[in-house]
DNA sequence: ATTGGTTCCTGCTGGC
DNA sequence: TGCCAGCAGGAACCAA
C-alpha cells in the first residue's frame, strides 16, 4: 500500500535513472484507470525531456520541459517498472507505458502496473500544483511538519485523531500503516479526538510523523503486498513495523498484547496501555 | 462543514 | 489439499 515514504522512494529511484531521458512513445492499454487518461496525452508528452521527478503527499510528478508534467498516484496496487531493453510483453495490469530514449541512446521503458486499478495518471499543465484539483486541497506534508502546525490544522476537530490523519486535506500524505506508526510512537489513543490534542502531544505526534516516514524511507519504503522500488526491489521497513499488523503480539513498551479494531472501515492497531 | 459509510478492484489468506 | 468468502485499503462520492 503505497503511502507517502513508497511514492517518495519510487520518486528517488525514478529521478536518478530518467532525467534527462525524452519520451519516446506512449502506449496506453486501456482508457484509464481511476479516471480515464486524457485524451490526448500521448500528443502532449510526447518528444519532451524529462527534467525532474518529485512527490507531492501520495502523488508523483514527473515533470517535463515545455509539455505538462505527469501526474501519477499509485493507489493500492500501483507500481512503476523501470526496465531496459529488449522490453518483455506488458502484463495484464501493465495499463500505461512511456517508451524513454536518452540523449545517448540508452533506452527505458516505464509502465505503470496497478492490478486493482484504484491509481490514477494525469497531466499537471503548467507544472504548479495549485493547477490541479486533486493538489489543491492537500494539506501541509507531515515529512517535516512541526508541532504548532499540526496541531493548527487539527484544532476544532471532532472527529477521531487516527481518521483525522488519513485526511488528506488535514496532513497530506499519511495513510492506514503510517497514522498507526506514529500514533504510537506519541503514545496517543487512536480514539482520542483530534481537537482534543494540545501543544505536547501534538510535538510528539509531529516528531513520531517525521522519526516514522524519514526511517521508512531510509528503509525503502514497507512492502506488505504490492510496493517495489523501481527496478522491483522490496521495501524493509515492514520489519520494523511497532503495532502495525501485529495484533496479538506483545507490546514493545510494556508487553501487553497490541489491540485491533475497526475505525471507518479501517483496521487500526494500537496499545491499549500505552496510548491516551 | 464535518463526519461516517459505501464503493471501486483484484489478489491473498484463512477457515472449513 | 482445495475451495471460496472475506478482507486489504486510497479517496471520491453520497448522505446525514
Amino acid at each position: 500500500m503505497p503511502e507517502l515514504p513508497e511514492v517518495e522512494t519510487v520518486c528517488l529511484g525514478l529521478r536518478a535513472r530518467v532525467r534527462g531521458f525524452t519520451v519516446d512513445r506512449v502506449t496506453a492499454r486501456r482508457p484509464g484507470l481511476r479516471f480515464p487518461f486524457p485524451a490526448d496525452l500521448a500528443e502532449r508528452i510526447a518528444g519532451a525531456r524529462i527534467t525532474a521527478v518529485r512527490r507531492r503527499a501520495k502523488y508523483g510528478i514527473i515533470v517535463l520541459a515545455d509539455a505538462p508534467a505527469v501526474l501519477f498516484h499509485l493507489g493500492m496496487s500501483g507500481r512503476i517498472v523501470l526496465e531496459p531493453p529488449p522490453y518483455p510483453p506488458p502484463g495484464p495490469h501493465d495499463h500505461l507505458a512511456l517508451e524513454l530514449v536518452s540523449a545517448s541512446g540508452a533506452q527505458l521503458r516505464l509502465t505503470f502496473r496497478d492490478p486493482r486499478r484504484f491509481g490514477l495518471v494525469d497531466l499537471l499543465p503548467g507544472g504548479a500544483d495549485a493547477a490541479h484539483p486533486r493538489l489543491r486541497e492537500l494539506g501541509p506534508e507531515p515529512l517535516d511538519i512541526t508541532g504548532p502546525e499540526l496541531r493548527a490544522v487539527l484544532r476544532g476537530r471532532a472527529a477521531p485523531i487516527k481518521a483525522a490523519l488519513l485526511d488528506q486535506r488535514v496532513v497530506a500524505g499519511v495513510g492506514n500503516i503510517y497514522a498507526c506508526e506514529a500514533l504510537f510512537r506519541a503514545r496517543i489513543s487512536p480514539r482520542r479526538r483530534a481537537g482534543t490534542v494540545g501543544p505536547r502531544r501534538a510535538e510528539a505526534l509531529a516528531a513520531g510523523l517525521r522519526s516514522v516516514l524519514a526511517d521508512a524511507i531510509r528503509a525503502g519504503g514497507s512492502t506488505l503486498r504490492d510496493h517495489a522500488q523501481i527496478g522491483g526491489e522490496a521495501g524493509w521497513f515492514q520489519r520494523e513495523l511497532l503495532v502495525y499488523g501485529r495484533a496479538g503480539e506483545a507490546c514493545i513498551a510494556c508487553a501487553r498484547p497490541i489491540r485491533q479494531f475497526r475505525q471507518g472501515g479501517r483496521s487500526t492497531f494500537h496499545c491499549p496501555a500505552c496510548q491516551r
